[in-house]
DNA sequence: TCTATACTTGACTAAACAGTATAGAATCCT
DNA sequence: AGGATTCTATACTGTTTAGTCAAGTATAGA
């Protein structure tokens, strides 16, 4: 139960080129610098958000990427089902039967209710959060994610320490 | 993003512990048997939850694991912790960085409270499942995590499918 | 058409996860 | 003490993820 490189990364490119020029195309290398990736890398991630349907592209000269939808429109739902698969596969259960032909659990199981009910409670979370809110900034999240905005951040609170 | 095997099926074994005889320890070979792994697959897993702290065994004949603490007092979130980690680990920023010595939204990253929610988010519903509950089966879970009970699960749709 | 630019594709290496195999050590019973 | 039982510890193989590399192709402009 990791966030996957390829999610963090991935979705930091996405707000790169949502908040990059909108009347033409953003090139991967501004995009690599600004997130300080690898241009390989951050091609890597891109292409595959391309595959995924959010991001078109164009070659050569003055070329590069765009939204094939508004900012607004791209949910980070969306972002994490091209770049990471969903938490909770649809063929989770045939997936896990041990060394038995199918799961022993599958006609009565406590605990597939519980992964069910954070898959949807992911998706309620993530699909009401879009791309655009994501570029304005970290005191905007927080207070529009009603969370607490000063001292008692996790990573504020790490930073104390040293 | 996702749910790893180990958490499943390692879940699963401490169920069976939690589930089984309380005047005698039970053994790997039960435990296995009962969910359909290999017996070595899952001394490993019981080895894990043993030093993580959940469980404790004995070697030699009528061996085998029993609970550290009452299985209404280890929560989900407990096991999943042992088993699999933890899903923002707090050093998530700092082992993020790219290419760059330490990452460049580290100042304001619009990102990280929104991991940061869903961390809370999971704790907070984890913390509150036990695995007693877990093993009151599948109806009682529904019902205890207010989700619809009958043909609306996603299990029992795609079954109805076929 | 030639060329520089910038994305595309597939292959490749290293690390983590999934699961297996095996020799070893502790416990109980006789 | 001896031996069967059952957990322990480490190593090993295959698959997925992380990230890099190099050769190739499309585009714009001169």
């Amino acid at each position: 139960m990791h966030l996957l490189a390829q999610e963090e990364y991935g979705l930091r490119c996405l707000l790169q080129v949502a908040n990059g020029p909108s009347d033409r195309p953003m090139a991967i290398s501004d995009i690599a610098e600004a997130e300080g990736l690898s241009l390989e890398y951050s091609a890597k991630l891109l292409r595959q958000l391309r595959i995924g349907g959010l991001l078109e592209s164009r070659r050569g000269v003055s070329g590069g990427y765009w939204l094939t939808r508004p900012a607004e429109e791209i949910s980070v739902w969306d972002a994490l089902q091209v770049l990471g698969g969903t938490f909770l596969s649809e063929a989770f259960c045939e997936e896990h039967p041990g060394q038995a032909t199918s799961c022993l659990r599958n006609s009565n199981c406590g605990i597939r209710p519980m992964w069910e009910l954070i898959e949807s409670s992911l998706r309620e979370l993530l699909s009401n959060v879009n791309i655009a809110e994501l570029n304005n900034g970290e005191c905007c999240m927080r207070e529009r994610l009603g969370m607490p905005v000063a001292e008692d951040s996790k990573h504020l609170a790490i930073a104390e320490k040293s």
